[in-house]
DNA sequence: ACAATAGTGTCTGTTAGACAGTATCGA
DNA sequence: TCGATACTGTCTAACAGACACTATTGT
């Protein structure tokens, strides 16, 4: 008699061990970007342990198969212990994997991406020294750990599409926030220049934004118009890019 | 002296032992579409082994760490392994990870959807009774194991899309094919009919398609010219999608 | 000749970009 | 008043959609 003949599902689990079978290291990491000071930002930890250990890479770790229920829990739970709240805004970006990308062994990290105001987090990142802004245009001259400059440059990539066809990098602005600002995050994002018209008129059309009814003023000169997220924003996409 | 604070990172990688920590289970699976007597297809496979035994999945797999040097070798393996090709067209789509969607235990897939033409593995399939094409119009009519469902829609979504804004469903066409085809093929993406002349002057403007120059009858009516997929194809965006 | 299918010519509406103009602040 | 910044009015170019028209086949 052949036993895997007539086994049941349930002879099969209670005979299951993973330990059986190659294992491939699993973990978590978020590209988190903000806006500060006229720059693109991107949160960055000093590694503690083995390997790569006093690198800056971003941050991650395993899955608490306790703890997280998801995927995303994981990446939520990671970044609320490294600024203190969960963004606003996180998409997964994708998936890195390979043979040689982690001395351990083959391994894979479920890349997420997101966004927060720097506001947001300022009190909490202060307080540690293992955790820090970096600005996206000068990170060549640090040596990052693992495949992490490739996956900070697809989540760059991933907002840059964004910035072209939706208003959700709104969510890298402390409320209320002018257009000017929001205008100045998008041209980081694109890498040119934008129309102050098209721009105004795709906010208007979208209705993804909501005027506060209150202004700003900005040093010298006219003040702005404050505007707010509306819930609708990580909804909408214009049919049509923005951009020369 | 405490060896933590002297240790090297040989050290720690000789001491490592990836069965110490808890194990996530990892596969690769794959949303291969295709078109086919104006229906779109998709690609599945019935599960010989548990869990899930005897029902219809994804095309999927452990990943084989001598064989596979990245998430994208898994990929095209096994899709090979079922098909007797690699798709001519694959890309990243998502992870899909959780507690509850493998009764083995904590799981993430990493997913790939991709694109090819019915003819390319029609004898491959054919030999085969384990592996079939379906109608994805008509998969609520099948059980499918553990989240692939969801997977499937994710995948529909993505191709949606890129049917929006490129050319790309152009895999899923034997070579050489009719913008009629093509066009059809955008259609049942998107879910709507598209405008024949809008549609045109899409792929004249793009250049991601070389007209052979031949023509083929299409039953009764004026013949139809006949492309071929350029180099260019997968780079080619629209800064307008279509549709209205 | 006719139906059926493929492709074209041309008009219109929409929207991005350009640019000049107005509005409102500080100095 | 002047410079600086924010916003608006309006023209133009580009392009999608509509639709009528021509082209080429089988019956």
């Amino acid at each position: 008699m052949d036993g895997t003949v007539t086994e049941t599902e349930r002879d099969y689990l209670a005979g299951y061990d993973p330990r059986e079978f190659p294992i491939v290291l699993t973990t978590v990491d978020s590209v988190l970007f903000t806006y500060h000071e006229d720059r693109l930002k991107v949160l960055l930890v000093q590694r503690a342990n083995h390997p790569q250990a006093g690198r800056w890479a971003l941050p991650g770790g395993y899955i608490d198969q306790d703890r997280d229920a998801t995927l995303e829990d994981t990446a939520h739970r990671v970044l609320a212990s490294k600024t203190g709240v969960v963004p606003p805004y996180i998409e997964q970006l994708g998936s890195f994997g390979g043979a040689g990308r982690d001395p351990r062994g083959w391994s894979v990290t479920i890349a997420y991406t997101a966004l927060i105001p720097f506001q947001a987090c300022l009190t909490h990142i202060e307080s540690v020294t293992d955790t820090q802004w970096f600005d996206v245009a000068r990170l060549n001259e640090l040596e990052l750990g693992f495949d992490h400059e490739a996956i900070i440059d697809a989540g760059r990539e991933r907002f840059r599409q964004k910035a072209l066809y939706s208003l959700v990098p709104a969510h890298a602005l402390q409320e209320p926030f002018s257009l000017a600002d929001l205008r100045r995050v998008h041209e980081l994002l694109i890498g040119m220049t934008l129309s102050r018209k098209s721009f105004i008129r795709r906010v208007e059309e979208s209705g993804a934004l909501i005027e506060t009814g209150d202004e700003a003023p900005s040093g010298r000169g006219r003040p702005s118009k404050l505007y707010r997220r509306s819930p609708h924003l990580d909804d909408y996409r214009f049919i049509r890019n923005i951009g020369k």
